[in-house]
DNA sequence: GTCTATAGAGAGATAGAC
DNA sequence: GTCTATCTCTCTATAGAC
């Protein structure tokens, strides 16, 4: 029966919490300051514990990275792709999630998260692939994920001020005649 | 016969010379492994001296990043604006400079990468905005750079199959309606 | 469930010898 | 002009106490 009698945090729970409260900050970190800039000890001050904790709970700063910048897949909402694809970049423009800026921050200087990238990035594109109508879906494919790449890191990770001040909707509406070029439905010459 | 007589090597062209070892050993290294991964030892290694001798001639690791990743500022080439942009991605396509590539490598980890490349980005802004005949010029100087720092990160630093593979000729023509699209001399609305 | 103490390795930097 | 030796710092990771 009882044990600690009220358990209105059990022991489990407690854990959980704990351990969202260490990711949170680790995502926090891995964002701001990539990969080699981020301690083991400055996460786990953010998180109000100590560093032997996280260590615990994770194993490495490897593992602890990999469970931070888990992201789950963007999915690419139905529809005409060019718009497909406008939409879900109009989304990160306002609010990229931590996660996903960790993984890029650190994907230059990180093997680890360089393959955490690619797993995650080879089912979107071949998503993206199918939905462009061309014989070179795969290349435009991968050309169209890397202008949003790149416009998410000018504006939300160097923060360059002509992207980084700009309005989403202005962004967007540049950007759609490129998007219509590479993904439209046009009749393949 | 002669010795250290013979001076077709003086010791000031020495200096020179090895100083320019490290230069070249430290660029690669720099692009390869980016800023923190990449040791004054294993750059000494790789030219051939001691890495004492790297301190004594750059002073730090961080002055001998600035010197290895400097990088003459990409020229524009005069004529429309979309054509001349395209022209410079396509060289850039085929060999990037090793030099901006241990810049773009760093940037997004190490601060003082940031700062090189801001400033050696704030001149090119300005010239590509100038290019552009609409009012949002900055905007769409900020986005076409965007695109071209994308393309190029995915295809020499990430290598991502569709990027790493295509011809740079099937890339340009791929991104022309974008170029034009954004620095185009259309009328302005 | 959480913290203290410390081992162990690697790096940048400095001073001076050859 | 170039190298040896060493100081000092910081970090991950481990072992075990409370």
């Amino acid at each position: 029966m009882s044990e600690s009698s009220k358990p209105s945090r059990t022991r489990a729970q407690q854990r959980l919490d704990t351990q969202e409260r260490i990711l949170g900050a680790a995502r926090q970190a891995f964002a701001e300051l990539g990969y080699e800039h981020t301690t083991i000890r400055a996460v786990a001050a953010a998180a109000g514990v100590n560093a032997g904790l996280v260590m615990h709970y994770f194993g490495s700063k490897e593992q602890l990275f990999t469970r931070a910048a888990q992201i789950e897949t963007h999915e690419l909402p139905p529809g005409e792709p060019a718009e497909a694809l406008l939409s879900m970049l109009r989304s990160r423009l306002d609010d990229e999630p931590a996660a996903s800026l960790a993984l890029l921050r650190s994907v230059l200087t990180h093997a680890g998260a360089s393959d955490d990238f690619r797993d995650s990035g080879r089912a979107w594109l071949s998503r993206v692939g199918e939905a462009i109508p061309h014989q070179d879906a795969d290349l435009r494919a991968g050309l169209v994920t890397a202008i949003i790449t790149g416009v998410i890191i000018d504006r939300h990770l160097l923060k360059l001020s002509a992207l980084a001040d700009a309005s989403a909707d202005d962004i967007v509406e540049l950007l759609r005649p490129c998007f219509e070029s590479l993904a439209g439905e046009h009749t393949t010459p």
